[in-house]
DNA sequence: GCCTCTCTTGAGACTCAGTCTCACATGTGG
DNA sequence: CCACATGTGAGACTGAGTCTCAAGAGAGGC
């Protein structure tokens, strides 16, 4: 389904090399939609018979966080995911139903950060935004069934 | 140290029994400066030898992050941490040096949630926010050294 | 086309957080 | 002070993520 060619082209920019395996990862990435964890890769990766091994996967993951062609979310459940997506700094709406994710810009965050530091003192070198919800999607058959009830 | 009472209260209001296991966890959550991880404390719990199991420990946090007693962080570095914390929604800006945290509250950020759920279409029902950087004190010592060197 | 050198890989051992189970202990209300 | 639900500790278990190391395979040079 998806294009793994933005992630290929993201490593060799960088200087990695092109291997079958992490092209295979690559690949294994553009078909997922919404978040996805390094365990459904691996397994996704068995299921294919790929022949990757789950500690390249693991490295490949960590490769391209590094290279900003995938970023990690942390779920409110806890576990990690990852999000396939442009390298620029931004942050992500999770459906908590399907795990659509869509990108949110910067905008108003930043007057927050601003604020904050000058009220506590502190130099705010990093921050991480998630918000959780229902996508349209997921949000459309719920006010139907509750518009009917 | 820090006043284990406002916890052990929270969980006797809430019907929970004031076991001498959880009353030693509130005391070392109290002890605590910035956020500890729960691999923290059993380890405290051993060094100060009170008899307080692995288990006993997640699940003390468990009922206290229920009860907004706690609150779980999670660092850039993917390690769950919690900080002590009164009940109320808001967020923490985390010291990557020392540890210490200060909360912040929710004000700004509600113009965001509002503005994305409108531009995505998502409901958005849950969010996260942590800020990362330095506190005044572990600022003081870089701004000196900067200046003299 | 092939050689070489270095980066990358897979298998599997290992570590560590967190959960679960179950027999035993202990608060609490009566 | 009794009874019984609730809570506890030990330790087995699970599953994510890391590490090691010998073997494999890109990429550039010839």
């Amino acid at each position: 389904m998806g294009d793994p060619t933005a992630i290929v082209t993201a490593l060799d920019r960088a200087g990695y090399r092109l291997t079958e395996p992490r092209r295979s990862v690559a690949a294994l990435i553009a078909d997922q939609d919404g978040h996805f964890t390094a365990a459904e890769l691996v397994r996704d990766a068995r299921v294919r018979q790929l022949g990757v091994g789950r500690a390249t996967i693991f490295r490949t993951l960590e490769v391209l966080e590094d290279l900003g062609a995938v970023e990690r979310l942390d779920l409110p459940n806890g576990e990690h995911a990852y999000v396939g997506c442009e390298p620029a700094h931004h942050h992500h709406v999770v459906c908590s139903r399907c795990g659509r994710t869509d990108e949110i810009d910067d905008e108003g965050l930043r007057t927050i950060v601003v604020d904050v530091a000058r009220r506590t003192g502190y130099r705010v070198d990093d921050h991480r935004l998630e918000l959780f919800g229902l996508c349209p999607a997921c949000l459309a058959p719920a006010t139907t069934a509750a518009a009917t009830a």
